[in-house]
DNA sequence: CTGAAAGCGCTTACAG
DNA sequence: CTGAAAGCGCTTACAG
């Protein structure tokens, strides 16, 4: 007999393992082991053990089995903000959504981190067992939780990379072979004169990576390509500011016959401020964009070329490697950057 | 002695409070008393205590705590889809951010689900301690989800609503009073014949709130401001439906002056057909959205005068509401529905 | 093939 | 103010 009968059940509770125990005439480790599909057990007893469980409605206990397992089984997704209004807006679903079915096929858990993360709190979520693994977005060249995490045991995989990457993981958009990319195909229809609208100068400064290397490739690609051109650092969150650069742009070079951009939205812009000097698109100029965009490329007038990658497969991805290295138990060092997929819609044309 | 001293520590697993407790020179209670901010301790003790907490750099591990605490401390979002990448195009990121923002807050975890759920693997969410609560989206008016769980002890909570109410909790869009506050706008401004673009069929037949809602709204609305209709119900995810639909509208009704669409996109589409025919928006029809739609709004030319709402305070809403149902321990039905913010862009005017 | 025992890391009465 | 004991629900050697 074991001292905890069903009728002792705390109703607060649920069913517990001793539960069907009791039910099945058996005792607990015979459950267990029938649970985990583990060694003999004969056939006669998984069956009673079987119907109990079914009986029961039980389901093993998540943290007991992590407390004795060791392993949490979760991971967690880290984008560094200030504010979480401002997030909807830099970050894509996709990044959100690809992660979480990652995890899901292996049967971890994804929890998408919002809290202000210190140093300290971010080597709490793994002491404290809460996360086994993290994905970290919007990596800096010198990003503190890599500098943090790298001198540590603790498991980790970047989407985007920092300067030093000697022994880290990581998945990246390959922004110099998009820069090289966009020029090379708008070279061949003949354009000469490109301008360009990348990300804000403090983003570059404070070494975010597509800032920094947007710009690199960029005038790796004028080096190559031997164009005339000029570009402007700005804000990415409105129409407006892609189209007072472009007005801008188009005053310090009149002939330009083509403008790059690194989001949707400015692209938008760029399209408006031509229209407003009665240029058309891509008869007068052509309009590209290189990144992410959703539907965004072909609610625009006249719908968007462009240079792009999938955030989903990314974070995908990333999140499976994350549990491969898990599963390894030790460091996986693979780097892997993606080249962006060519997408030509109705914004570039040859040159006239 | 204890007999666990921090020599005999498990070099896989953390540093545990028996580490810290024979560093301090203290017994394992007294640490988690201290910890959890319990009842007197001498001063001296807790300074001691303290400091071997940060020698050692430990956090007390959270399985442990929730085995023994009864609660997971996680709540799941579920949206149900088939295909996770067909999730990006209709879940909003401020859904999740905003949930995501309401649990850390107040110490909760929050998990994506993106795995397909069955009746079974839902209970067996609640009944192995996974999750405390959920919260659903994309409810239906007969939802399996809702129906299963009403009749269990298992908290939860509806982003949108089903068609029984009795004893539930939701935070839903007033999609009737949002249509009736598109026509009273538009027949204001002197409009007589207003076009309707909403939801695809199968998803009113399959009982999507808002796809029959709207369709109501809409019905009363005719009703009470007399005006001349048509509608059509399209697919939403591409521009081209809008573009086809609207095409399909006019020739309905030459006389349109103005379209109502559930989507932005669909605008956009509305606006390109409207174009292509020799119409230009507002001047010869004004255009409305009615819906989420981020920045999209102003992307498109001319920008769209909408009636939206805030899908980042809705979902921080419901789980806060989640958590407070939770903290009280017993049911707080609440009943929200949440009133559309009419925003004046460029694509609507006064008819001539 | 199956049970008694020990332990995962922590907290909560219970006694001092 | 502090420690010894019991237990949260489970699993894994260890013996039969």
């Amino acid at each position: 007999m074991t001292k905890k009968s069903s009728s002792s059940r705390n109703p607060n509770r649920g069913v517990t393992i001793a539960d069907v125990a009791t039910a099945a005439g058996v005792s607990v480790p015979t459950v267990s082991r029938i649970l985990n599909g583990k060694e003999y057990v004969a056939e006669e007893t998984r069956q009673r053990v079987h119907e109990a469980i079914q009986a029961l409605g039980y389901a093993p206990h998540t943290q007991a089995r992590r407390l004795r397992g060791g392993a949490s089984m979760t991971l967690a997704l880290h984008y560094p903000i200030e504010s979480p209004h401002e997030l909807s807006s830099v970050l894509e679903t996709p990044y959100i959504t690809g992660a979480a079915a990652a995890a899901s096929e292996k049967e971890y858990f994804l929890n998408f981190l919002m809290s202000q993360l210190t140093p300290d709190s971010l080597l709490t979520m793994y002491r404290s067992n809460q996360i086994d693994g993290l994905i970290l977005l919007q990596v800096r060249m010198d990003d503190w939780r890599i500098n943090l995490l790298r001198q540590q045991p603790y498991p980790f995989i970047m989407i985007g990379r920092c300067a030093d990457l000697d022994g880290l993981s990581f998945i990246d958009l390959d922004f110099e072979l998009a820069m090289r990319q966009a020029f090379d195909y708008l070279v061949q229809l003949g354009h000469r004169d490109i301008g360009f609208l990348t990300y804000p100068e403090d983003w570059r400064i404070r070494g975010i990576g597509p800032a920094v290397r947007s710009l690199d490739g960029y005038r790796q690609a004028l080096n190559e390509y031997g164009v005339h051109s000029c570009y402007r650092e700005i804000g990415l969150n409105s129409v407006e500011e892609g189209f007072e650069a472009t007005l801008d742009l188009l005053q310090e070079n009149p002939n330009l016959t083509a403008i790059v951009t690194v989001r949707h939205l400015t692209a938008a812009g760029s399209i408006k401020a031509l229209a407003q000097q009665g240029r058309s698109v891509p008869g007068d100029c052509s309009v590209m964009a290189v990144g992410f965009g959703g539907n965004l490329a072909s609610v625009v007038t006249p719908s968007l070329t462009t240079l792009e990658w999938s955030p989903y497969e990314i974070s995908y991805e990333a999140t499976l490697l994350m549990t491969e290295t898990l599963a390894a138990q030790q460091p996986l060092t693979k780097q892997l950057l993606v080249p962006p997929q060519l997408v030509v819609r109705e914004s570039t044309q040859e040159v006239k």
